[in-house]
DNA sequence: TTGAAAGCGCTAACAT
DNA sequence: ATGTTAGCGCTTTCAA
């Protein structure tokens, strides 16, 4: 088995007859230089099968095209779509995503975050906005734009786009006490992990409080994720603690669903006996019988404008701002 | 605001008194070094903010820690488990993801590896079989492994994990014909984009000729990705052009959830009126109200595979084989 | 177990 | 519009 040495950019030079320097030039769209000289140069380069050696490019220029991405979890509609935006938005200026994911994890996160870095990212894009030390410390002295994202960060490491999750529970509350719902239940993950869904708990509990009415009907599903399974569970578990439940807020769109879908097991009628929330807005929720009544997170335009973010940092604009959304209230058919 | 420059080896080197080569070694935990001295060299690089540089160390060794991997779609929970899998596996082994999409397009797939391949993966892995011509020229030049997966290629590049999509849909309308449905329609996307998606839908016809049956209730629902919402379409679609049909096969589980919702909010029972059975096992097939019946393309362990292929390919393990998996047919509540 | 020298394949900086 | 020189920060190779 013979295997050459595949081509550099010195022997596309000089089948072409010029220098390194030119077929760099060529390769990057520089504008000096001769539109025949460039054609000339890609069409030897297609045909000796040379691929641009991206390693050395970034090690010279001391930048790459990545941007560094961390996620929860891979398998989730909503920061699927933010990684979507940004992608789109990153991918028209050349740019490339590394994409890690937590677990929902904060000390993955740290250890995913130190991975990341080593390949010196030019921005690196965090979902929520709690961190370890070491993470966040890691984070400050890299020098890059860090943008952190689905959360309104305590205390932010550099910018955000994102919303409160407390906040929308709370006008999801809200919404149902103005309804006339009184006894009013919430499922989600187990504390202390997935810190978005811990945020959405306290937001439901201080406008329970708020309102006056009382806010111990609160369902451990279980670790994040909280998916349909776990969300069917937990309503077992709320069916038989608190039958009198007149209105339950799910986590997410997902366990909203499957807490649907074990009232539809038992025939209780949705939302007659009893009314469900979700959250996240997913494909699902619209398309369901009864359709959810959700928030809209709007997560393809947090990955926009983090995208957009990053390439404006990239240029030097400045002022570039961080965004806080408002998250948009569903009304649907499985409320009144 | 004053920056100085951030330490490379060489300034942890001079502070822990010994060569970059010293610390280099430390970083790679190679043996030959002495235990305090790799202690006392990560402490300093840890106290001095060290960030290791491995656009550096790729371009000297020439190798990287990459896997590229192209998935039609990110939002995809079946790809996401796949990459999940493929993940967890490489993980071990400290290798990253390189990770990008396709949105079922071939001409976006040629140009995604042509951007993958710069950055001088290790191994890249494709979700399909199909590819345009210059893509398959560009991975057989690139002289790397090549994993074609969710797919049995006809003309395989590398090796390949996966199963025929024609022949799980075989399965799919023999299981139907011999529960005694006849009537039987297939809902999927337009031709010619989404390659697995058209293998699925020409098993179908196959199948359907060999049990003597009339083929012709073809549902195209438009281009992919045929989700929840294409699926509801394509189902009112069916109902109102063949409102005798038995059972209807769907490309996914996505689409055959939204099928089942048109039914639902028609008040057609579903089984009893008309059976559905949908592709992939997604979350929603095991959960829905009825359970769907549907093929399980065994995704996370695609990846799984996948992924220690790649590794044997890299320790020089050979025979190292590709994997042809069985897909197993779940029979749910949505049929009888 | 440690170190010195050389160089991976590009591109910044400067020159023409 | 094109070329020359040097060097990005590591690791290979060879030596001690």
């Amino acid at each position: 088995m013979t295997s050459r040495k595949p081509p550099v950019m010195a022997d596309i030079a000089r089948i072409a007859g010029v220098s390194s320097m030119t077929v760099s030039r060529a390769f990057r769209r520089d504008s000096r230089i001769s539109p025949e000289t460039r054609d000339a140069i890609l069409k030897v380069a297609e045909e000796m099968g040379y691929v641009f050696d991206a390693t050395a490019s970034n090690l010279r220029s001391q930048k790459t095209d990545f941007v560094a991405v961390t996620i929860p979890s891979l398998n989730n509609a909503n920061f699927a779509d933010t990684v979507e935006g940004l992608s789109r938005t990153l991918a028209e200026r050349g740019m490339q995503i590394l994409l890690g994911h937590t677990n929902y994890d904060m000390q993955a996160e740290e250890q995913l975050i130190g991975q990341l870095l080593r390949r010196k990212p030019q921005a690196i894009v965090l979902t929520g906005g709690k961190h370890t030390e070491r993470g966040r410390r890691l984070l400050v002295n890299s020098g890059i734009p860090v943008i952190e994202t689905w959360d309104v960060p305590a205390d932010p490491i550099g910018y955000h786009v994102g919303f409160s999750n407390a906040g929308a529970v709370q006008r999801m509350v809200d919404h149902f006490v103005e309804a006339g719902y009184r006894r009013i239940a919430f499922i989600g993950g187990d504390a202390s992990r997935d810190t978005r869904g811990e945020d959405r708990r306290l937001g439901f509990i201080r406008a329970m409080e708020h309102h006056g009415l009382a806010s111990s009907r609160l369902i451990a599903a279980g670790p994040p994720p909280i998916s349909m399974r776990e969300g069917a569970s937990a309503m077992i578990k709320l069916l038989e603690t608190r039958p009198d439940t007149e209105a339950v807020i799910c986590v997410s769109d997902l366990s909203a669903f499957g807490a649907l879908t074990e009232c539809q097991r038992r025939g209780i009628a949705v939302p007659e006996q009893i009314a469900i929330a979700g959250f996240g807005n997913y494909e699902i929720a619209g398309i369901c019988v009864p359709s959810l009544t959700t928030i809209d997170a709007r997560a393809r335009e947090i990955g926009e404008h983090a995208g957009a973010l990053v390439l404006d940092l990239l240029d030097g604009k400045r002022p570039a701002a961080s965004v806080t959304l408002e998250p948009r209230l569903l009304r649907r058919a499985s409320s009144r």
